[in-house]
DNA sequence: GCAGTGCTCGTTTTT
DNA sequence: CGAGCACTGC
C-alpha cells in the first residue's frame, strides 16, 4: 500500500518530514496513529535502517499497537524499536551496565517495594511513620529523581524546615538501601539514562550511533528526565519528532510538564510544527461542545478542531437525585441505545473516581436482564498478594542481593522465621557489611538468633538454593517449581483459597505464553527472554491486556483510563462540582485547568452520543451529601456544564421530567483568562484564607483548606506538602503567611 | 508467630 | 460505607 495513500495535506506534510525537529499537535480523534506510523514506514522507505528509529509511547499498548501497525506497512523490513520510556531506558541500563557501573540483573522496584524501602529507611532512621507517610515520601523521592535531583544533589541544597532535612535523609538512606539491594525505581530508569548519558560520554555516544531519528508520542505527558532523555537522546542531529495534544495532558499530578510540549518551538526555533485539526471521530454538535469546554483553559495552545462528520444529536445532560438514580438512568440509557442497534462494547461510562463505579456497578446488575460490563483496571492482577509473593520469590532468585523481596518472602509462607529473627540476622549482616542474603549461610554462628529461627533460616536456604538450581529457561516450569516446592500451594486455605490458587494458576499461565513468545521470537536478539526478561516485562506491564474490548461488555473506567480510546456512545457520570472539577483540585487555578482536560478527554472520546449527568446528592464516605459551592446555590453542577455552548445540549431533570434552568453563563469557575484563586473570603476570626500558603515550623510549607470550629475555638484544616491534612489552632500553632510559591 | 478486631482513611495512577 | 492495616490477645 502507498504510504501517502489517503492523508490530508497536513498528515502529508508531517509524515514525509524526514531530518531536523517537528512537532506533530495532534487534536482528539485527528489520526495521529496513523500519522506516526506512516512516518516510520516513510523513513524506512528512504532506505533509513530501522535499527536506527526509536519511537518511545507512554503505554505498553499503545507500542504494541504501533508496533503491529508499523508491521502491516512494511512487512518485510525488520521493525523498528516501539516501546515505552521505561522499557527503553530498562533496556539500556542493562546493555550498558558495564559502562553506567550497574548490576545489569538489578531489579525494579515498584511502588509496593518502594514503600517498603522507604520504610525500612525510616526504621533505620528512627523516624516515625506515621509523622512520614511512606506514599508521601515516595511522592517526594519521586518528584526529586523526575528533576533528575540524585540523594547527594538533594541533600547538598540547603534546607531549612524540619521535614526538607529529614526527607533529605530519607531520600539518602532509601537510596542506600537500593543500592545494596541492586534495585532501581520506576524514575530511576529513567534518571539513570538521562544522567548517564550526561556523566558517560561513552554511553551517550553509544546511544547517538545507535538511534538517529527519535519519535516521542504523548509529548504532553513527558516528566522532566523524559523531556532530558528525549532531547538528549536526539542530539546533534535534532531528528526528534514529537506528536501530542497539550489539552489532553492530565498527568501533572505525576510529575508531567505541559511546558514541554508548549515550549518546543523554544527548545527547536527551527521546529517544522504541524497542525492535525481535523477531526475523524466525532459528530459536529460533541466536537463544538468539548471545544466550549476546553477553549476556558489559559495555559494552552488554541486550536481549530474541525469535522466533515454528520452534525449528530445534541448532547444529553441529566439530573437526577442521588447515585442511586443517575445509576439507574445510566442503565435505562444503555438499554435504549442497545435496543437501537449499539453493541454494549459500543458504550462507555467514564467516571471521576472509581469509588463511583459502585453504585453504577449495581444498577448494571439489577437491570433486567442484567447488562454485562467490565470494570477496566480494577485492582491489577500484579497486584495481588499471591501473584506477588511468587514474583518475589522469582526476583530473589534473579536477583539475591534484593533485599525487599527476600524479607517479603523470608516467612512466606509462614515457615517460623519471625521478626525477631529477620532483625537479629539483619544486624549481624549490617556489621559484617554483607546482604542479608549473604548473612544467611552463617545463621549457625549467629549467637543472639534464637534457637528455633536457626533452623528454621538453615531450611530456608536450602529451599532457596534448591530454587536457583532450577533451569530456568522454561518460565512455566520454574514457576510451577516455586509455588509448589515452597509450599505456598498447601499453605492457602480459608474461603479465598481457590481464587488465590486459580490467580496462581494464572500466574503459571503467564510463564507458559511468555515461553512461547519468546520461543517465537527466538531469532530477535532484543525480545526478552529468560528469568530476567520475563521479570522486566512483569515489572514495566500493569494491565498489558486491559481493556481490549473483545467482550461485548459495557466498559466503566475512570476518564484517565479512557484516554486514547473512542466509543460510539460515551457517558460520563458525576458531573458535579467537587467531584468534576474534584474538590482536592480546587485550591490551584492549574489544577482545575487539568480536571478541565480531563473532562475535554472524556468527552472527545465519543463518536456520536454523549451524555452527561449529575446527582443532586451523593453518597460520599458513607455520607450522604449535597455537593453544593456556596456560590451556586442553584444546583450542583459541575461548572465546566455551564461552559458547553447552549446549542448543543438538551437538559432534563430526570425526576420532574422538566429542563431545569439553564446555566448561568459566565458562572462557571474560571472565567477565560482569570487567574484568580478560587473561593478566597478571608476567615475573619482567624485572618487566613483559603488557599493560602503557610509555614509551620515543624510540618514546612502547607496551604489553607478550610475554616471549622471545635471546642469553641476556631481551627484551620492545612494540607502540608510533606505530612498531609492537619487541623490546627492558630492561636497556638506558629503559622505564617508565605507568598505563594 | 498468628489470627482476629478495632481503627483510619478515603482523586486520578501510563511505568 | 467498606477496604486495608495496625495493634492486641492467644
Amino acid at each position: 500500500m502507498d504510504i501517502l495513500e489517503d492523508l490530508t495535506p497536513a498528515q502529508t506534510e508531517a509524515v514525509t518530514h524526514i531530518d531536523g525537529p517537528l512537532l506533530v499537535l495532534a487534536g482528539a480523534g485527528s489520526g495521529k496513529t496513523r500519522v506516526i506510523t506512516r512516518r516510520i514506514a516513510h523513513l524506512l522507505s528512504r532506505g533509513i535502517p530501522a535499527g536506527q528509529v526509536l519511537a518511545i509511547t507512554f503505554t505498553n499498548k499503545a507500542a504494541g499497537e504501533m508496533r503491529e501497525r508499523t508491521e502491516a506497512l512494511v512487512p518485510d523490513a525488520r521493525p523498528p524499536l516501539v516501546t515505552t520510556f521505561h522499557s527503553f531506558c530498562a533496556r539500556m541500563l542493562r546493555q550498558y551496565a558495564d559502562v553506567l557501573d550497574l548490576d545489569p540483573k538489578y531489579t525494579i522496584y515498584d511502588t509496593a517495594d518502594q514503600k517498603a524501602a522507604i520504610k525500612r529507611a525510616l526504621g533505620q532512621l528512627a523516624l516515625d511513620p506515621t509523622h512520614f507517610d511512606p506514599g508521601r515520601c515516595a511522592e517526594f523521592i519521586s518528584r526529586a529523581k523526575n528533576r533528575l535531583q540524585r540523594a547527594k544533589h538533594y541533600a547538598a541544597s540547603p534546607r531549612t524546615d524540619f521535614w526538607a532535612k529529614n526527607l533529605a535523609r530519607i531520600y539518602e538512606a532509601y537510596e542506600a538501601i537500593l543500592a545494596e539491594s541492586h534495585a532501581l525505581d520506576f524514575d530511576d530508569l529513567l534518571l539513570e539514562v538521562a544522567l548517564g548519558m550526561r556523566e558517560h560520554p561513552e554511553f551517550r555516544a553509544a546511544l547517538h550511533e545507535r538511534f538517529r531519528y527519535i519519535l516521542i508520542d504523548e509529548y504532553q505527558d513527558t516528566n522532566h528526565a523524559q523531556y532530558v532523555i528525549a532531547r538528549d537522546l536526539a542530539g546533534e542531529r535534532r531528528n526528534l519528532c514529537a506528536t501530542g495534544d497539550p489539552d489532553q495532558s492530565i498527568y501533572g499530578w505525576r510529575g508531567a510538564q505541559l511546558s514541554n510540549i508548549l515550549d518546543f518551538e523554544k527548545d527547536f526555533p527551527d521546529a517544522r510544527v504541524v497542525r492535525l485539526e481535523k477531526n475523524y471521530r466525532s459528530t459536529k454538535t460533541i466536537l463544538a461542545a468539548a471545544d466550549g469546554v476546553i477553549r476556558h483553559n489559559r495555559d494552552r495552545k488554541a486550536k481549530g478542531l474541525f469535522t466533515d462528520n454528520p452534525e449528530g444529536d445534541r448532547l444529553r445532560v441529566i439530573l437526577t437525585d442521588d447515585e442511586e438514580a443517575e445509576a439507574r438512568t445510566l442503565a435505562l440509557r444503555i438499554r435504549q441505545l442497545t435496543d437501537r442497534g449499539l453493541a454494549h462494547r459500543d458504550i462507555a461510562v467514564f467516571v471521576r473516581t472509581v469509588a463511583q463505579t459502585r453504585a453504577i456497578e449495581d444498577a448494571l446488575r439489577h437491570a433486567r436482564p442484567p447488562i454485562p460490563y467490565e470494570v477496566v483496571r480494577g485492582t491489577s492482577f500484579y497486584e495481588r498478594k499471591e501473584v506477588r509473593d511468587i514474583l518475589a520469590y522469582l526476583e530473589v532468585i534473579h536477583n539475591p542481593h534484593d533485599e525487599v523481596n527476600l524479607r517479603r518472602i523470608i516467612n512466606t509462607p509462614a515457615r517460623g522465621i519471625g521478626e525477631k529473627t529477620v532483625e537479629a540476622l539483619a544486624a549481624w549482616a549490617r556489621r559484617e557489611g554483607v546482604s542479608l542474603f549473604d548473612a544467611l549461610p552463617h545463621a549457625a554462628d549467629i549467637a543472639d538468633l534464637p534457637t528455633r529461627g536457626r533452623g528454621a533460616l538453615v531450611a530456608f536456604l536450602q529451599l532457596l538454593d534448591h530454587l536457583m538450581q532450577e533451569p530456568q529457561d522454561s518460565l512455566q516450569h520454574l514457576i510451577d517449581t516455586v509455588i509448589t516446592e515452597t509450599g505456598y500451594a498447601d499453605s492457602l486455605q480459608g474461603d479465598d483459597a481457590q481464587e488465590r490458587q486459580e490467580n496462581l494458576n494464572e500466574l503459571v499461565t503467564l510463564g507458559e505464553a511468555f515461553d512461547r513468545d519468546a520461543a517465537e521470537h527466538a531469532d530477535d536478539p532484543d525480545a526478552p527472554r529468560g528469568l530476567e526478561g520475563f521479570l522486566q516485562t512483569v515489572c514495566l506491564t500493569s494491565d498489558q491486556d486491559g481493556y481490549d474490548g473483545a467482550l461485548d461488555r459495557v466498559p466503566l473506567m475512570t476518564l484517565h483510563a479512557a484516554k486514547g480510546l473512542e466509543f460510539p456512545a460515551v457517558f460520563i457520570a458525576g458531573c458535579e462540582d467537587g467531584l468534576l472539577p474534584h474538590a482536592r483540585s480546587q485550591e490551584s487555578p492549574s489544577d482545575v485547568e487539568e480536571e478541565r482536560r480531563l473532562f475535554f478527554v472524556g468527552m472527545t472520546r465519543a463518536r456520536q452520543f454523549l451524555t452527561l449527568t449529575y446527582a443532586r446528592y451523593r453518597r460520599i464516605r458513607g455520607r450522604l451529601e449535597r455537593h453544593t459551592a456556596s456560590r451556586l446555590e442553584r444546583h450542583t453542577a459541575s461548572p465546566f456544564l455551564s461552559e458547553i455552548p447552549a446549542e448543543t445540549a438538551a437538559l432534563a431533570d430526570e425526576r420532574t421530567g422538566t429542563s431545569p434552568a439553564p446555566f448561568r453563563e459566565g458562572r462557571g469557575y474560571t472565567a477565560p483568562g482569570a487567574d484568580r484563586t478560587i473561593r478566597s473570603e478571608t476567615d475573619p476570626e482567624t485572618g487566613f484564607a483559603v488557599g493560602e500558603v503557610v509555614r509551620h515550623p515543624t510540618y514546612g510549607l502547607g496551604r489553607i483548606l478550610r475554616f471549622l470550629t471545635a471546642g469553641g475555638r476556631r481551627m484551620v484544616r492545612v494540607r502540608f506538602n510533606t505530612v498531609g491534612e492537619k487541623t490546627l489552632d492558630p492561636e497556638f500553632a506558629r503559622l505564617v503567611k508565605v507568598a505563594d510559591v
